[in-house]
DNA sequence: ATCGAGTATCTTGCTGAGCGAGATAATACG
DNA sequence: CGTATTATCTCGCTCAGCAAGATACTCGAT
Protein backbone atom coordinates (compact mmCIF):
# COMPACT_ATOMS: atom_id res chain seq x y z
CA UNK A 1 0.00 0.00 0.00
CA UNK A 2 1.49 3.34 -0.78
CA UNK A 3 1.74 5.83 1.81
CA UNK A 4 -0.99 8.34 0.79
CA UNK A 5 0.03 11.10 -0.32
CA UNK A 6 -1.86 14.40 -1.10
CA UNK A 7 -2.40 12.98 -4.56
CA UNK A 8 -4.83 10.43 -3.12
CA UNK A 9 -7.08 12.75 -2.22
CA UNK A 10 -7.60 13.94 -6.02
CA UNK A 11 -7.95 10.39 -6.82
CA UNK A 12 -10.42 9.18 -4.61
CA UNK A 13 -12.49 12.52 -5.76
CA UNK A 14 -12.27 11.25 -9.10
CA UNK A 15 -13.58 7.68 -8.34
CA UNK A 16 -16.34 9.64 -6.15
CA UNK A 17 -17.41 11.54 -9.04
CA UNK A 18 -17.96 8.39 -11.42
CA UNK A 19 -20.00 6.48 -8.32
CA UNK A 20 -21.41 9.16 -8.08
CA UNK A 21 -22.50 10.02 -12.39
CA UNK A 22 -23.08 6.31 -12.02
CA UNK A 23 -25.57 6.62 -9.38
CA UNK A 24 -27.21 9.59 -11.13
CA UNK A 25 -27.74 7.73 -14.66
CA UNK A 26 -29.15 4.77 -12.45
CA UNK A 27 -31.81 7.17 -10.65
CA UNK A 28 -32.61 8.07 -14.19
CA UNK A 29 -32.83 5.10 -15.74
CA UNK A 30 -35.25 4.14 -12.89
CA UNK A 31 -37.43 6.99 -13.43
CA UNK A 32 -37.94 6.23 -16.34
CA UNK A 33 -38.38 2.47 -16.25
CA UNK A 34 -35.24 1.81 -18.47
CA UNK A 35 -32.15 -0.78 -18.18
CA UNK A 36 -28.70 1.38 -17.31
CA UNK A 37 -28.56 -0.61 -20.70
CA UNK A 38 -31.33 1.45 -21.93
CA UNK A 39 -29.74 5.09 -20.76
CA UNK A 40 -26.48 3.99 -22.57
CA UNK A 41 -28.18 3.51 -25.66
CA UNK A 42 -30.14 6.41 -25.48
CA UNK A 43 -26.87 8.25 -24.69
CA UNK A 44 -25.06 7.00 -27.98
CA UNK A 45 -28.13 7.75 -29.65
CA UNK A 46 -28.05 10.86 -29.41
CA UNK A 47 -23.92 11.74 -29.31
CA UNK A 48 -24.51 10.38 -32.91
CA UNK A 49 -27.29 12.66 -33.94
CA UNK A 50 -25.67 15.22 -32.37
CA UNK A 51 -22.62 14.61 -34.54
CA UNK A 52 -24.68 14.26 -37.29
CA UNK A 53 -24.47 10.91 -38.19
CA UNK A 54 -27.25 7.82 -38.07
CA UNK A 55 -26.94 4.52 -35.97
CA UNK A 56 -28.01 1.30 -37.09
CA UNK A 57 -28.62 -1.54 -35.41
CA UNK A 58 -25.70 -3.48 -35.64
CA UNK A 59 -23.63 -0.62 -35.13
CA UNK A 60 -25.03 0.55 -32.02
CA UNK A 61 -25.29 -2.75 -30.64
CA UNK A 62 -21.26 -2.86 -31.47
CA UNK A 63 -21.27 0.19 -29.42
CA UNK A 64 -22.48 -0.87 -26.17
CA UNK A 65 -20.79 -4.71 -26.71
CA UNK A 66 -24.10 -6.55 -27.26
CA UNK A 67 -24.55 -9.42 -29.56
CA UNK A 68 -27.17 -9.31 -32.27
CA UNK A 69 -29.47 -10.99 -30.46
CA UNK A 70 -29.02 -8.27 -27.36
CA UNK A 71 -29.76 -5.65 -29.56
CA UNK A 72 -32.32 -6.78 -31.44
CA UNK A 73 -34.38 -7.17 -27.86
CA UNK A 74 -32.93 -3.90 -26.66
CA UNK A 75 -34.50 -2.36 -29.99
CA UNK A 76 -37.58 -3.86 -29.21
CA UNK A 77 -37.73 -2.64 -25.31
CA UNK A 78 -36.98 0.66 -26.45
CA UNK A 79 -39.60 0.98 -29.29
CA UNK A 80 -42.06 -0.55 -27.03
CA UNK A 81 -41.71 2.46 -24.27
CA UNK A 82 -41.31 4.71 -27.56
CA UNK A 83 -37.99 6.10 -27.13
CA UNK A 84 -36.60 4.93 -30.41
CA UNK A 85 -38.21 4.02 -33.49
CA UNK A 86 -36.84 1.43 -36.50
CA UNK A 87 -36.73 2.72 -39.55
CA UNK A 88 -35.66 0.74 -42.89
CA UNK A 89 -32.33 2.09 -44.51
CA UNK A 90 -33.00 3.92 -47.63
CA UNK A 91 -29.82 2.85 -49.55
CA UNK A 92 -29.65 -0.83 -47.84
CA UNK A 93 -32.70 -2.00 -46.78
CA UNK A 94 -31.32 -4.66 -45.12
CA UNK A 95 -29.71 -1.90 -42.16
CA UNK A 96 -32.24 -1.08 -39.70
CA UNK A 97 -31.75 2.73 -39.01
CA UNK A 98 -32.49 3.57 -35.03
CA UNK A 99 -34.41 6.89 -34.35
CA UNK A 100 -34.47 8.66 -31.12
CA UNK A 101 -38.46 9.85 -30.21
CA UNK A 102 -38.65 13.70 -29.51
CA UNK A 103 -39.38 12.92 -26.15
CA UNK A 104 -36.99 10.76 -25.33
CA UNK A 105 -34.22 13.65 -25.97
CA UNK A 106 -36.04 15.86 -24.38
CA UNK A 107 -36.36 14.12 -21.32
CA UNK A 108 -32.89 13.19 -21.25
CA UNK A 109 -32.12 16.85 -21.39
CA UNK A 110 -34.69 18.01 -19.36
CA UNK A 111 -32.68 15.43 -16.26
CA UNK A 112 -28.69 15.67 -17.27
CA UNK A 113 -29.31 19.39 -18.21
CA UNK A 114 -28.98 20.94 -15.08
CA UNK A 115 -25.71 18.84 -14.03
CA UNK A 116 -24.20 19.81 -16.78
CA UNK A 117 -25.18 23.46 -16.75
CA UNK A 118 -23.48 23.14 -13.22
CA UNK A 119 -20.48 21.54 -13.99
CA UNK A 120 -20.07 24.63 -16.93
CA UNK A 121 -20.78 27.34 -14.10
CA UNK A 122 -17.98 25.49 -11.88
CA UNK A 123 -15.43 25.78 -15.01
CA UNK A 124 -16.78 29.71 -15.83
CA UNK A 125 -15.46 30.12 -12.22
CA UNK A 126 -11.34 29.17 -13.16
CA UNK A 127 -8.89 31.45 -15.37
CA UNK A 128 -7.59 29.85 -18.31
CA UNK A 129 -4.83 28.19 -16.73
CA UNK A 130 -6.68 26.03 -14.02
CA UNK A 131 -9.25 25.30 -17.01
CA UNK A 132 -6.48 24.26 -19.06
CA UNK A 133 -4.91 21.76 -15.84
CA UNK A 134 -8.55 20.34 -15.19
CA UNK A 135 -8.59 19.74 -18.91
CA UNK A 136 -5.00 17.88 -19.27
CA UNK A 137 -6.07 16.27 -16.14
CA UNK A 138 -9.08 14.64 -17.28
CA UNK A 139 -7.57 13.90 -20.89
CA UNK A 140 -4.62 12.32 -19.35
CA UNK A 141 -6.30 9.90 -17.00
CA UNK A 142 -8.60 8.94 -20.52
CA UNK A 143 -5.75 7.74 -21.84
CA UNK A 144 -4.25 6.27 -19.46
CA UNK A 145 -7.71 4.43 -18.84
CA UNK A 146 -8.19 3.52 -22.58
CA UNK A 147 -4.01 2.25 -22.54
CA UNK A 148 -3.93 0.22 -19.74
CA UNK A 149 -3.47 -3.73 -21.26
CA UNK B 1 -29.73 22.96 -26.73
CA UNK B 2 -27.00 25.19 -25.93
CA UNK B 3 -24.33 26.98 -27.63
CA UNK B 4 -21.05 25.03 -26.77
CA UNK B 5 -18.93 27.12 -25.62
CA UNK B 6 -15.61 26.16 -24.68
CA UNK B 7 -16.26 24.51 -21.03
CA UNK B 8 -18.13 21.75 -23.20
CA UNK B 9 -15.39 20.28 -24.00
CA UNK B 10 -14.31 19.45 -20.64
CA UNK B 11 -17.70 18.51 -19.84
CA UNK B 12 -17.53 15.97 -22.22
CA UNK B 13 -14.11 15.27 -21.89
CA UNK B 14 -15.34 14.29 -17.84
CA UNK B 15 -18.18 11.55 -19.41
CA UNK B 16 -15.34 10.04 -21.25
CA UNK B 17 -13.33 9.32 -18.61
CA UNK B 18 -15.96 7.85 -16.89
CA UNK B 19 -16.98 5.44 -19.87
CA UNK B 20 -13.04 4.56 -19.85
CA UNK B 21 -13.04 4.02 -16.00
CA UNK B 22 -15.95 1.93 -16.59
CA UNK B 23 -14.75 0.07 -19.51
CA UNK B 24 -11.91 -0.72 -18.01
CA UNK B 25 -13.62 -2.12 -14.62
CA UNK B 26 -15.32 -4.23 -17.11
CA UNK B 27 -12.19 -5.67 -18.51
CA UNK B 28 -10.91 -6.34 -14.63
CA UNK B 29 -14.06 -8.25 -14.34
CA UNK B 30 -13.86 -10.03 -17.65
CA UNK B 31 -10.68 -11.30 -17.20
CA UNK B 32 -10.75 -12.41 -13.63
CA UNK B 33 -14.41 -13.95 -14.62
CA UNK B 34 -16.43 -12.01 -12.11
CA UNK B 35 -19.49 -9.68 -13.26
CA UNK B 36 -19.65 -5.65 -12.89
CA UNK B 37 -21.80 -5.95 -9.29
CA UNK B 38 -18.68 -8.51 -7.63
CA UNK B 39 -16.10 -5.91 -8.69
CA UNK B 40 -18.10 -3.09 -7.01
CA UNK B 41 -18.71 -5.34 -4.18
CA UNK B 42 -14.22 -6.14 -4.31
CA UNK B 43 -14.28 -2.14 -3.93
CA UNK B 44 -16.84 -1.16 -1.29
CA UNK B 45 -15.01 -4.27 0.39
CA UNK B 46 -11.57 -2.97 0.14
CA UNK B 47 -13.09 0.87 0.84
CA UNK B 48 -14.13 -1.05 4.39
CA UNK B 49 -11.08 -2.45 5.07
CA UNK B 50 -8.71 0.73 4.35
CA UNK B 51 -11.27 2.37 6.46
CA UNK B 52 -10.44 -0.39 9.28
CA UNK B 53 -14.15 -1.09 9.24
CA UNK B 54 -15.95 -4.88 9.11
CA UNK B 55 -18.65 -4.96 6.48
CA UNK B 56 -21.67 -7.24 7.45
CA UNK B 57 -23.59 -8.97 4.31
CA UNK B 58 -26.98 -6.70 4.35
CA UNK B 59 -24.54 -3.89 4.81
CA UNK B 60 -22.48 -4.32 1.75
CA UNK B 61 -25.97 -5.53 0.12
CA UNK B 62 -27.25 -1.90 1.17
CA UNK B 63 -24.11 -0.30 -0.11
CA UNK B 64 -24.63 -2.36 -3.25
CA UNK B 65 -28.35 -1.84 -3.93
CA UNK B 66 -29.05 -5.35 -3.85
CA UNK B 67 -31.77 -6.90 -1.93
CA UNK B 68 -31.32 -9.64 0.63
CA UNK B 69 -31.43 -12.74 -2.32
CA UNK B 70 -28.93 -10.37 -4.34
CA UNK B 71 -26.65 -10.23 -1.59
CA UNK B 72 -26.65 -13.74 -0.44
CA UNK B 73 -26.39 -14.82 -4.06
CA UNK B 74 -23.66 -11.97 -4.64
CA UNK B 75 -21.77 -13.77 -1.38
CA UNK B 76 -22.20 -17.77 -2.99
CA UNK B 77 -20.47 -16.38 -6.10
CA UNK B 78 -17.27 -14.75 -4.58
CA UNK B 79 -17.00 -17.09 -2.04
CA UNK B 80 -17.11 -20.06 -4.48
CA UNK B 81 -14.42 -17.97 -6.47
CA UNK B 82 -12.55 -17.88 -3.40
CA UNK B 83 -12.58 -13.98 -3.19
CA UNK B 84 -14.76 -13.69 -0.06
CA UNK B 85 -14.85 -15.33 3.40
CA UNK B 86 -17.64 -15.57 5.75
CA UNK B 87 -17.30 -15.39 9.13
CA UNK B 88 -20.66 -15.32 11.88
CA UNK B 89 -20.06 -12.12 13.93
CA UNK B 90 -19.07 -12.34 17.17
CA UNK B 91 -21.07 -10.30 19.41
CA UNK B 92 -24.16 -10.70 17.06
CA UNK B 93 -24.25 -14.37 15.42
CA UNK B 94 -27.37 -13.68 13.54
CA UNK B 95 -24.55 -11.35 11.34
CA UNK B 96 -22.12 -12.56 8.76
CA UNK B 97 -18.84 -10.51 8.20
CA UNK B 98 -17.57 -10.86 4.82
CA UNK B 99 -13.56 -10.53 4.40
CA UNK B 100 -11.68 -10.44 1.54
CA UNK B 101 -9.01 -13.31 0.39
CA UNK B 102 -5.47 -11.05 0.42
CA UNK B 103 -5.33 -12.69 -3.23
CA UNK B 104 -8.42 -11.06 -4.25
CA UNK B 105 -6.93 -7.86 -3.00
CA UNK B 106 -3.72 -8.04 -4.40
CA UNK B 107 -5.41 -9.10 -7.85
CA UNK B 108 -7.24 -5.82 -7.51
CA UNK B 109 -4.43 -3.56 -6.76
CA UNK B 110 -2.29 -5.06 -9.44
CA UNK B 111 -4.69 -3.77 -11.82
CA UNK B 112 -6.45 -0.72 -10.43
CA UNK B 113 -3.07 -0.13 -9.24
CA UNK B 114 -1.03 1.37 -12.19
CA UNK B 115 -3.68 3.83 -13.37
CA UNK B 116 -3.66 4.72 -10.15
CA UNK B 117 -0.30 5.54 -10.48
CA UNK B 118 -0.54 7.14 -13.67
CA UNK B 119 -2.87 9.56 -12.21
CA UNK B 120 -0.64 10.47 -9.10
CA UNK B 121 1.99 10.99 -11.59
CA UNK B 122 -0.22 13.26 -13.95
CA UNK B 123 -1.20 15.38 -10.51
CA UNK B 124 2.61 15.76 -9.66
CA UNK B 125 2.88 17.28 -12.73
CA UNK B 126 0.57 20.40 -11.86
CA UNK B 127 1.78 23.23 -9.48
CA UNK B 128 -0.85 23.76 -5.99
CA UNK B 129 -3.28 25.91 -7.40
CA UNK B 130 -3.86 24.07 -10.65
CA UNK B 131 -4.27 20.69 -8.18
CA UNK B 132 -6.80 22.95 -6.26
CA UNK B 133 -8.68 24.14 -9.19
CA UNK B 134 -8.68 20.35 -10.20
CA UNK B 135 -9.72 19.44 -6.53
CA UNK B 136 -12.73 21.84 -6.47
CA UNK B 137 -14.07 20.78 -9.77
CA UNK B 138 -14.34 17.46 -9.07
CA UNK B 139 -16.14 18.22 -5.26
CA UNK B 140 -18.09 20.21 -6.72
CA UNK B 141 -19.21 17.87 -9.98
CA UNK B 142 -19.38 15.05 -7.02
CA UNK B 143 -21.78 17.33 -4.78
CA UNK B 144 -23.72 18.16 -8.16
CA UNK B 145 -24.48 14.76 -9.21
CA UNK B 146 -25.11 13.50 -5.57
CA UNK B 147 -27.77 17.12 -4.57
CA UNK B 148 -30.04 16.69 -8.08
CA UNK B 149 -33.29 15.41 -7.63
C1' DA C 1 -37.32 -17.91 32.16
C1' DT C 2 -39.76 -17.49 28.36
C1' DC C 3 -42.44 -15.08 25.24
C1' DG C 4 -42.80 -12.01 21.50
C1' DA C 5 -41.12 -8.46 18.56
C1' DG C 6 -37.42 -7.16 15.81
C1' DT C 7 -33.40 -8.08 12.89
C1' DA C 8 -29.91 -10.75 9.76
C1' DT C 9 -29.42 -14.05 6.56
C1' DC C 10 -30.82 -17.78 3.58
C1' DT C 11 -34.20 -20.49 0.47
C1' DT C 12 -37.46 -20.92 -3.19
C1' DG C 13 -39.50 -19.75 -7.36
C1' DC C 14 -39.67 -16.50 -10.81
C1' DT C 15 -38.64 -12.57 -14.41
C1' DG C 16 -35.99 -10.73 -17.81
C1' DA C 17 -31.26 -9.14 -19.94
C1' DG C 18 -28.10 -10.96 -22.83
C1' DC C 19 -25.67 -15.01 -25.21
C1' DG C 20 -24.92 -18.71 -28.97
C1' DA C 21 -26.59 -20.76 -32.94
C1' DG C 22 -29.04 -20.60 -36.78
C1' DA C 23 -32.90 -18.62 -39.87
C1' DT C 24 -34.26 -14.97 -43.05
C1' DA C 25 -33.66 -11.23 -46.17
C1' DA C 26 -31.13 -7.95 -48.87
C1' DT C 27 -26.86 -6.71 -51.40
C1' DA C 28 -22.51 -7.52 -54.15
C1' DC C 29 -19.82 -9.74 -57.27
C1' DG C 30 -18.50 -13.42 -60.43
C1' DC D 1 -28.36 -16.11 -62.44
C1' DG D 2 -25.98 -18.20 -58.38
C1' DT D 3 -22.96 -17.89 -54.59
C1' DA D 4 -20.84 -15.32 -50.89
C1' DT D 5 -21.44 -11.69 -47.67
C1' DT D 6 -23.80 -8.74 -44.54
C1' DA D 7 -27.78 -7.04 -41.38
C1' DT D 8 -31.21 -8.28 -38.57
C1' DC D 9 -34.27 -11.35 -36.28
C1' DT D 10 -35.89 -15.89 -33.89
C1' DC D 11 -35.29 -19.58 -30.67
C1' DG D 12 -33.72 -21.69 -26.65
C1' DC D 13 -30.95 -21.10 -22.83
C1' DT D 14 -28.19 -19.26 -18.61
C1' DC D 15 -27.84 -16.66 -14.77
C1' DA D 16 -28.23 -12.02 -11.93
C1' DG D 17 -31.44 -10.12 -9.10
C1' DC D 18 -36.31 -9.64 -7.15
C1' DA D 19 -40.39 -10.83 -3.95
C1' DA D 20 -41.98 -13.51 -0.45
C1' DG D 21 -41.35 -16.33 3.12
C1' DA D 22 -38.41 -19.50 6.18
C1' DT D 23 -34.91 -19.77 9.66
C1' DA D 24 -31.92 -18.28 13.29
C1' DC D 25 -30.45 -15.16 16.63
C1' DT D 26 -31.00 -10.98 19.96
C1' DC D 27 -33.24 -8.20 23.26
C1' DG D 28 -36.73 -6.10 26.08
C1' DA D 29 -40.87 -6.92 28.90
C1' DT D 30 -43.19 -9.25 31.83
Amino acid sequence: MPSPGPEMEIVHLLRAVTVELGLHSARFAQRNAMHPTDVRALIALMDASRAGEERTAGRLGAELGLNSAGTTSLLDRMERAGHVRRVRGREDRRKVVVEVDERAVELGQAFFGPLIGRAVELLQGYDEGERAAIRGFLAGVRDAAAEEV
